[in-house]
RNA sequence: GGCGCGAUAGCAAAAUGGUUAUGCCGCGGAUUGCAAAUCCGUUUAUCCCGGUUCGAUUCCGGGUCGCGCCUCCA
């Protein structure tokens, strides 16, 4: 069984083949931090999270780079409208990106290149682009790419650069010599945010600082470049013009990109106004539900947000936290570390090696925990702990089944009926259980029922969730 | 206009040239004081029209509808 991951440059599935043997160089395209970030952004973090979780855990050592842009049009124009230095905003909006990934249980990159931090590195490409004549500095002090000198362009976006031409309907800039040159230096107007470079006041255009960042990260060639749906052009094809050019090397040998969350079927986005930020969605519902719900789709697949899929997400992850309570001293272990590995385990790998198959992995959670919930009925201690152990480790993989079930399935809002007065209740239907008072006793739990608890006599031992 | 993706049961979502996806919901049974949970069983599918084939949801062609990129967006 060999890893296949479907490639954007040759849109299908390749198997997967390292430049250098057990080692993973991965960059993807994070965030431009002037703004909360959406549920859109979660899908790139959750896939990419997963996805590097899986390769580690396979065995490589996987070098993940997620870069950060913090400078940028939208950032300065934010910062201006609100009267602040730019780098406040940027301070600010990266700390809450942090907090937002760890609460969705995203495990941290291993760099997390800033894009101010690689201003000499995007200075010296752009140089040598000028040089080796891909690149030209204009009279108004902007550097641009010549994408006329690149023979390869649109071979990402699987665009014809002639079309290209025709297709350019933005206003084009006057000192560009081609309308589908892309600057790579921006000259600063008065008193705007500057570095001093060779052409003058200016700072970095859109694309090229993730040329700098991700070849000074990794190399001129690295393995696995992703993104989010919508960078394959013109971003991504810009990299790889700018890069080309100034290496001479293949840039990126696989490009992953993720699909697009949609509400009512419009892609949601920052320019529709339609998004949903990760904090406003986490402040209802479980980190673990919302990954669910990221997951339980492919990664390449569109997506179609709704409250409801949210509540059929969560009421999936309690077949699993039904299914593990009383197994709360188990703690995951790598899968290549487990003991005599059933058939789920084998089966699990399948899909994840077939381009990172997240549903037909959870399907395979699925049955596992069928398994684990007949190995409780027939009292089969062994099984029972085996599949456990499996079903928690396969979970963690993916970034679920964290909690304790109790912690999961009791979980509430403040204005819900509180633990404490749910144990009291129990125990007064308890004593009406032991005078065989069933009236009383019913009622207490059509009480609690109304009330969103939801109470299970299990061997004589009353429990509760929260429905 | 160019390039690309998609259309699967009530909903969500995989896969496949012939054989159970899976989850939720519905129905029946076991279990239970009654429930809940669980297990067992079970009802609903492959957008339309052609073609290839012994056989197509799956491959090919055409169509309809939806969506994305082509402009800042993950």
């Amino acid at each position: 069984m060999s890893l296949k991951i479907y490639n954007t440059f040759t849109r299908s599935k390749e198997v997967f083949t390292p430049i250098e043997a057990g080692k993973i160089n991965m960059y993807v395209c994070g965030m431009t931090v002037y703004d909360y970030c959406h549920l859109g952004h979660a899908r790139v973090l959750v896939a990419f999270d997963v996805i590097s979780r899986y390769l580690r855990n396979a065995g490589y050592a996987v070098n993940y780079v997620r870069n950060i842009t913090d400078i940028d049009d939208k950032i300065l124009n934010r910062a201006d409208e609100n009267g602040e230095p730019y780098t406040d905003l940027t301070a600010r909006f990266i700390d809450l990106m942090h907090q937002d990934e760890a609460r969705l249980g995203v495990q941290r990159p291993d760099q997390e290149p800033r894009a101010t931090a690689y201003i000499a590195e995007i200075i010296a490409m752009v140089s040598s682009l000028i040089e080796k004549g891909y690149a030209y500095a204009a009279d108004n002090g902007d550097v641009y790419y010549s994408v006329a000198k690149f023979g390869p362009y649109g071979q990402l976006s699987n665009k014809n650069p002639d079309e290209l031409l025709a297709g350019a309907r933005i206003d084009v800039e006057q000192a560009k010599q081609d309308p589908r040159d892309f600057a790579l230096w921006k000259a600063a107007q008065a008193s705007e945010v500057h570095w001093d470079s060779p052409w003058g006041k200016g700072r970095p255009g859109w694309h090229i600082e993730c040329s700098a960042m991700s070849t000074c990260c990794l190399g001129n060639s690295f393995d696995i470049h992703g993104g989010g749906p919508d960078l394959p052009f013109p971003h991504h094809e810009n990299e790889i013009a700018q890069s080309e050019a100034a290496t001479g090397e293949k840039y990126a040998r696989y490009w992953m990109h993720a699909g697009a969350v949609r509400v009512d079927g419009e892609k949601m986005s920052k320019s529709l106004g339609n998004f949903f930020t990760i904090r406003e969605i986490l402040d209802k519902y479980h980190p673990e539900v919302v990954r669910y719900l990221l997951i339980a789709s492919h990664y390449r697949s569109a997506i179609n947000y709704s409250e409801d899929s949210l509540q059929t997400a969560k009421t999936a992850l309690e077949r699993f936290y039904k299914g593990l309570k009383g197994f709360e001293a188990f703690a995951p272990v790598a899968l290549a570390d487990l003991p005599a590995p059933s058939e789920y385990i084998a089966r699990f790998h399948e899909a994840m090696q077939d381009d990172f198959n997240t549903p037909v992995a959870l399907a395979v959670m699925f049955d596992l925990v069928r398994a684990l919930n007949t190995a409780v009925k027939d009292g089969d201690e062994l099984q029972q702990q085996k599949l456990a152990l499996e079903l928690k480790s396969l979970g963690a993989l993916l970034g679920l089944l964290q909690s304790k079930p109790d912690d999961f399935l009791q979980a509430g809002g403040e204005d819900e009926l509180s633990a404490e007065a749910i144990e009291a209740k129990i125990q007064q239907r308890v004593e009406a259980k032991a005078n065989k008072d069933y009236t009383l006793s019913d009622k207490i739990r059509d009480d609690l029922k109304a009330q969103g608890v939801i109470l299970e006599d299990t061997g004589g031992v009353t429990t509760w969730r929260r429905g």
